[in-house]
DNA sequence: ACTCCAATGTCTACACCGTGGACATAATGA
DNA sequence: TCATTATGTCCACGGTGTAGACATTGGAGT
């Protein structure tokens, strides 16, 4: 497994280094394969022995990505000091938002895995962290906020829906999209206001009629 | 202006109908200016004569998409009976919505005009319709509410946030996102559930503390 | 220790793409 | 009528993803 001229001693993690380093500021787009074989030192079809296609490195780059941000939920829910529902709930819509304008690059190429998310359990083995995906941590925050009897466990898929679609919403547009002009200390403003509003709804909707 | 075999009579607007056709079906990717031309029986660099480059001929069919988004939007609102705030609100969010689940194509290349959207009056002379583009007609529905009483007018700028948070967010998951396998009639149910619940969390934020 | 084999990387080549520069043609206005 | 300007064509370049045939290596089995 030593790196000897010809074979790379881990060609496929090499691979995905580059591909992050290149999506890091530029987004999914960046991640062209003969710039990564490149810089890897390495000849553009020695990559089809690792991955069947482009497509294919871009989803386990996003593979990646989508951990690190999983990465930092955990981070920022580990960092709560009263974990009640309320908290958690508010710890992962600011955290997903923060991940999405700190690294914008990533977030891009990270929403390539949200499709698997739903279905498997661990999108990647994680070195550290309880290994669950951003829409496991949501749902874990909308389960602890109905053992606190503040949500009717049949809202819970309603309220996946208008927490994901609030912030990943207000990433996008603020994160690449038409309002990523605006300052970041009103965009931070704006996230929590945000964030707390999307907690307030959902809460809220325990005492509705439908 | 005849269609000699040299001249083409309206080239640009040929070029922008065809681009658009690509669009439809397969978002803004499939605009390669080199198909574009081909099916405008043209060659490549013809289309120079009125593009700066394929950015600005993406550009060019972002800006009728968003038209076409402005002017769905238009026809629903002018479809609701009493024209209430809220009932404004609500047509704009499932409008703006149902326009990304029908042509999911057009909304992925609208996005590329949205940035423009804010400053500009209005998007293209939209042959009929107010001219107004979706921002501005989101935001005229928050007035409605604020002459209405039912939100202060210093609260406008958070709600437009909210709102289109929400709403993009949700067309986005939904429209060729993670969600996009879910059953399209399960979606539209959320959709009005989600819509409302900002109408709803807008209106609410009269009352709130801070 | 030698041999074979599967894994891995290289070379050459193709069809596509966006785009530049020089040229050809058509419409226009003096 | 003729020159000017707008518009479209030709040829070319460097870039991309990817296919097929070949070269090199490390390791398994004898």
């Amino acid at each position: 497994m030593t790196a000897t001229a010809y074979h790379h001693g881990d060609l496929r993690a090499a691979l995905v280094a580059v591909a992050m380093e290149l999506a890091r500021p530029a987004g999914a787009e960046a991640i062209v394969l003969r710039e990564v074989t490149r810089r890897a030192g390495v000849t553009p079809r020695a990559a089809y022995r690792h991955f069947a296609d482009r497509d294919d490195l871009v989803r386990a780059v996003a593979q990646r990505a989508l951990a690190q941000l999983a990465a930092a939920i955990e981070h920022r829910m580990a960092a709560t000091r009263e974990p009640d529902g309320r908290a958690m709930l508010q710890a992962v819509g600011e955290s997903y938002i923060a991940f999405a304008l700190d690294e914008p690059g990533l977030f891009d190429v990270a929403f390539f895995a949200m499709d698997d998310m739903l279905n498997t359990t661990a999108p990647e083995s994680t070195s550290c962290g309880t290994g669950l995906s951003p829409y496991q941590l949501l749902e874990a925050s909308l389960e602890t906020l109905v053992a606190e009897g503040r949500l009717s466990a049949g809202d819970v898929g309603d309220a996946v829906i208008t927490c994901w679609s609030g912030v990943h919403g207000f990433a996008t547009l603020t994160a690449r999209g038409p309002l990523r002009e605006l300052p970041r200390e009103l965009v931070d403003q704006q996230s929590t206001r945000l964030v707390a509003a999307l907690v307030d709804a959902v809460e809220r909707r325990r005492s509705r009629i439908r």
